[in-house]
DNA sequence: TGTACATCAGTGAACGCGCGTTCACTGATGTAC
DNA sequence: TGTACATCAGTGAACGCGCGTTCACTGATGTAC
């Protein structure tokens, strides 16, 4: 019961198994989170695992369920520091491409097809919502359809966003530190479709 | 010789097993072209596609290559019917995510990390390449740095295009009956960073 | 406080599947003379 | 035109690997009395 845990029992293996996961997922992606690599990462046996996860799908849920809890935390940190709605729209939009330029294994996970299906998690389909109300929230006065900008924002945020996740900006010659001056296209998009400005 | 082929030798299985991918490919992703299904898919036994590709990531490029080619002519030729470079422009944005959602599954292949590394497609490079000149020559007159403009109207495209494939669209309510206004869009980023408009 | 028993976490070996790839072969095609 | 030989495309069985998942088990922990 002190910290010094010496045998048998883990203590926290669920929190272990999910930990070495997120290593895997860092070093090649999704397909190489692996069961048997992830107990051994853990420093358990193949079979450990299924104690705390039905199967594979399920443990990749998990893990998009804490990837999405986190990205939305940053999305809501990045919206309370701010005077108005449309001060919220734009840093939301910001830190969109800042946090998935700095956590792109988390963000292609979010946005694998696997994990999006699954319904084993619930806190992916709360942090899209919470992003929509945030857009909705956030526009420019008199404007085109909401749901235009809406998707307009979040097209050029998860456009930005995925080629720094698969590397093709570094392609076109990108320089990582011009992330500053391109997330603030986010912010300009939400100028599309309103008259004036 | 005649077109009444009946035996032995194939003809053409370089081609077959190729159309047996792209039908594989549409049915469940890259991870569902598997060699032996495609081989038997093409009627030939399990071995016999190896005649034409050195391994998996061999055909996999090539296939690559295939959608590339595809994706390139209908940008062209998006770009070649039209009187200006703005205007040129404006129609390669459009038919960027138009075809981009007609084929889908084509589109993801082209992004799918996989296929982007392989050394073995110089199509690829050359297909980006060529957007990419088509859009810097397409620049509305006096701007921002032209690369800040590309990667705009890039990134737009590509998020637009593959939030289609990806079937995020249909989540949020937008009906594939919107897309032709939603394209739109990626012309009014031609407007972003331009002081007059 | 001590004992008996139920519960539960982790073991490690094994199973089975899907799949990429190889290989000795056979039958067809093309070429030289 | 015909024959001999090289080349080449396709066969089909087999190998081997990686991996998810199961299972009978063992040792630890918690609870009732």
């Amino acid at each position: 019961m002190p910290s010094e845990k010496t045998s048998y029992h883990h203590g926290d293996l669920r929190r272990a198994v999910l930990d070495a996961c997120f290593e895997l997922l860092e070093e090649g992606g999704v397909q190489a989170v692996v069961m048997a690599k992830a107990a051994r990462k853990a420093g358990v046996s193949s079979g450990a695992p299924y104690r705390h996860f039905k199967d594979r799908a399920d443990l990749l849920a998990a893990m998009g369920a804490e990837a999405s809890q986190q990205f939305r935390h940053s999305l809501d940190a990045a919206a309370a520091g701010q005077p108005g709605p449309t001060e919220a729209f734009r840093a939301v939009g910001i830190e969109y491409v800042r946090w998935a330029s700095e956590n792109p294994a988390l963000y292609r996970l979010m946005t694998e097809p696997e994990v999006v299906g699954s319904t084993a998690n619930p806190e992916e389909a709360a942090m899209w919502a919470g992003l929509a109300s945030l857009m909705d929230s956030g526009q420019p006065v008199p404007t085109r359809h909401p749901l235009i900008v809406q998707i307009a924002g979040r097209a050029l945020a998860h456009g930005l966003a995925s080629m720094f996740a698969d590397g093709i900006l570094p392609t076109l010659g990108v320089d990582p530190r011009h992330a500053e001056r391109l997330t603030e296209l986010v912010t300009e998009v939400t100028a599309i479709g309103s008259p004036e400005e």
